[in-house]
This record gives structure tokens, C-alpha cells and sequence, in this order.
DNA sequence: CAAGCACTTTACGTTAACGTCAACCTCGTC
DNA sequence: GACGAGGTTGACGTTAACGTAAAGTGCTTG
């Protein structure tokens, strides 16, 4: 619904003095997208990501807060982190990637898509029952009496 | 979409001598529905599925059949046994259900609409990311070379 | 009646995805 | 210079959702 213009030099949210990218620290993110940096740390033990350190600190640049969301997207579609990590570690590999390799990305992306075509119908199959049953209940809550 | 009719006399699989409903071993569902045995076993001890006995045997009838049914969609879906238990005792205690547990089922209901209405924009998000990786893919593809 | 097959219970093992300490650094600031 | 706020690395704990193996039951089939 907002779509937050991404031309315009306005400040995102606090710019570094300098014309850079904008970066983030752990606890940034993670407040950001509702996860503890725990979940994040583990993300990048788990290949996930591989964000940049500033010292021994961790620094997100935008790439890095684009995997994190496309990660968590994937698991509230009930993708492994294995699963997500394949995806986007052939993506990533893609410029120099062999034929063989993009072959075995194209049949990955079918798996993908089916999985989410057959969610799609679960969720309309899941909607109507929840509709009937929403239905039920506020029938029933109606006979239990107009009061309340 | 198929409306099955149960007030036919036809056989549906294969029918009881009598005129009563069909049932099903524990082996006949987990090959029905591809999983393991155990896995509706567990979900009888999480208390999602009663079915009847017979001496020692779990004979499953068509309401068990449903039951199991919501609760591998709702897996599909990324819900938890604890989460479709609720649901699915919730909508059993229907008939005799209070005014609090209306409401509370009703409360549910909504938050599962909600979770899906996300996923259907996550669906759609994915969707259009794979889109877009595939294309790359398979324009990489060609650009190796339009042998093989 | 032995063998096989499908089922049963019991119980311990496994994996994914984190949670939860503990012990340590490294700033800015009071 | 002590201190608190945020960060770091281990390392072990936990939970959900089953897998797996052992040992027994009951039918029916050669």
C-alpha cells in the first residue's frame, strides 16, 4: 500500500554523512523486521547471509536486508531455510553460472511455483471453511440470546 | 468442485457388505494421503484425531478422514498441530459451545484469515521474484550458447 | 501350525530452528 | 575509570514433529 519512493534524496531513516548506502546493526534489523539478532545470527551461520564487519561488528548493507526479508518471507510460506538458502545462493551464483547449475535453478523455481500454486488452493479451500464455520458460530452466539 | 453425494447407494472405494459408511485402516489413510502410519498416530495422540476401535484396530471414518484432510492442509499452510488442534475442537464443541468460546473460535478465525490474506501476498511476492530469477536464468542459458 | 502381514504399544532417537546463558569486547559519557 | 548499552563468540537447552526399533497381537493362508 505505501510505496516508500526510493528516487528522491530524502533521508530514509538516518543517513550516513556521506552520500554511502544506508547500513544497519543487528539490533536495528531485528527490531525492524520483529526477529531477536539471535534468529539472525543464526540466519548467517546458516548461509543466509553474509553481512560485512566493521571490526568484529556486524554491518547490513540493503543486499543484506533484502535476503533477510526474501528469508523471512520464504518460512512464513513454510520453506526450510535450506530450501531458501539453495534458491538464493544459485541466484546469486548466477552470473558466472554454469548451464548445469541455471538447469537446476529452473527446475528449483518449478518446484517453488507449484508448492505455491497448491497453497493458493489450500488457502481459498482453508477461507471457505473458516467462512462456514465464522458463520456457525455467530449463529449460534445469536440463539444463545440477543444480550451482550 | 466434485460434490460427492452420499445418499447413492454406489460403492465408493469398496463398500462394507451392509449399507453403512465406509471406514479405513490406519494403512489404507496413510497410503491415501501419503504419510507414515505414525504420523496419524501422533496426531491422534496430539489430539487431533478419536478414532473408533475395533478390539485393538483404528477404524477411521469419513469425519476422521476430513479431519486428518484440515489438518494436512493446515500444515500446508504453515500452522501448527497446536494451532489447528484448537481449531478443530473449537469447531467440535460448536453445538454446546458457551458465549465466551463463540467469541474466542471467533477471535481465531479471524486471526487465521488474517495470516492468510499475508500469505497470499507472499504468494504473490514470491511469484514475481521466481518470475524474474527464471527469466534471468533463462536468458543466461542462451546467451552460453544455443547448443544443447 | 508356522509364516506372513497388518496392526498395536512403548520408548528412545533425530532434526530444524532457534532460546538462553556466560563471558568477553568496545564504545560514549558521567 | 566505572558503567551501561549494544555488540561478539561459544556452548548447551528446548520444542515440534515426527522416525525408528523392539516386542507383542490377531487373522488367514499354504
Amino acid at each position: 500500500m505505501s510505496k516508500a519512493s526510493s528516487g528522491s534524496t530524502q533521508a530514509d531513516q538516518s543517513a550516513p554523512p556521506s552520500g554511502q548506502q544506508r547500513t544497519w546493526t543487528i539490533g536495528e534489523l531485528s527490531r525492524m523486521f520483529e526477529v531477536t539478532p539471535r534468529t539472525i545470527r543464526f540466519y548467517e551461520q546458516e548461509g543466509l547471509l553474509a553481512p560485512m564487519r566493521e571490526g568484529q561488528r556486524r554491518i547490513y548493507h540493503p543486499q543484506d536486508r533484502v535476503r533477510l526479508k526474501l528469508t523471512l518471507r520464504g518460512k512464513r510460506l513454510g520453506f526450510s531455510l535450506a530450501e531458501i538458502r539453495e534458491v538464493i545462493m544459485m541466484y546469486d551464483a548466477m552470473p558466472d553460472g554454469n548451464a548445469r547449475q541455471l538447469r537446476r535453478l529452473l527446475e528449483i523455481l518449478a518446484q517453488r511455483r507449484e508448492e505455491l500454486e497448491r497453497q493458493l488452493e489450500d488457502i481459498h479451500l482453508m477461507r471457505m471453511e473458516i467462512d462456514n464455520v465464522d458463520q456457525r458460530a455467530r449463529e449460534a452466539l445469536r440463539q444463545l440470546g440477543e444480550d451482550g
